[in-house]
DNA sequence: TGACAAATGAGAATGAATATCATATAATAA
DNA sequence: TTATTATATGATATTCATTCTCATTTGTCA
């Protein structure tokens, strides 16, 4: 639980842990100035492995990697493709669920996907016609 | 909502919804005979965006489909890699959940990430050693 | 039967993630 | 400090799932 870490893994756990959102790996790339891909990918997988930041595979063609707080579900605009992050813990019942079947739940993720608010209002306005199709949420 | 249905994509979707399981595109590939990959991806595409199967990334580095059925979440065990299906329904919940962050849900997954049953078993009867790492569950 | 749209497949292209490997850096021993 | 060893790093090659291209075929309907 306490292993050493390397200034760059502690240099990406950083980048994750400063802000409140899902980054890629390419995003994280280009806010670790200065180390290499290959470096960040490794980071990812120590920091993954000891349990500090989640991977997540919201449905995008590459895995998000999040800094663990709170437990919260996530929500997928099928429309503009923005991430939120909904406040909600359903995480007791995921594991009494599993338990029933035998298994032992380490962590749980919840993936919601639909029309977000931002979408539904500029729908209605816009009379279901184009739009910008992407912009809103996430980070 | 019933568009028609090339034969091709009709054999992509009898492969799926005659077995309760998850399978990657390769595997629906090697299992519809004869249909080139392309053609399988679209299909799966298609029958996708028709609501008719699910495409989902449990983790692995390809996605895996399903035919939808009944709701429940899935279960992957980290050590052995199996995925199981548990019947429990919390679509509600999350529904709600999203509600209140103004977010309409038009369909949600739950993936749970632990020890499976198997893996408990043989951990203990083989004292953690070894044994074989995966095998167990799917499909 | 003609004409246009959709489907198909072989193969090229893309792109995220991983592997390789020589070098650099840190940790420990003597 | 100096030797010894293990680990970390990064440039690059590689893998592999998925998507794209495009010429050809098939289906649909007037």
């Amino acid at each position: 639980m306490s292993e050493r870490m390397s200034a760059h893994t502690r240099t990406v756990l950083n980048v994750l842990s400063e802000r409140r959102c899902h980054l890629t790996a390419e995003e994280i790339l280009a806010r670790a100035d200065g180390i290499g891909t290959a470096t960040v990918y490794r980071a990812l997988d120590h920091l993954t492995e000891s349990g500090r930041i989640r991977r997540l595979s919201l449905g995008k063609k590459s895995a998000v990697y999040e800094y663990i707080r709170d437990a919260h579900m996530h929500f997928v605009c099928s429309r503009c493709g923005a991430v939120y992050d909904i406040q909600a813990d359903l995480s007791g019942m995921i594991r009494e669920a599993a338990k029933c079947s035998g298994h032992q739940v380490d962590w749980s993720e919840i993936t919601a996907h639909g029309l977000c608010g931002a979408c539904m209002l500029s729908m209605e306005t816009e009379g279901t016609l184009c739009g910008n199709p992407a912009g809103h949420g996430d980070a």
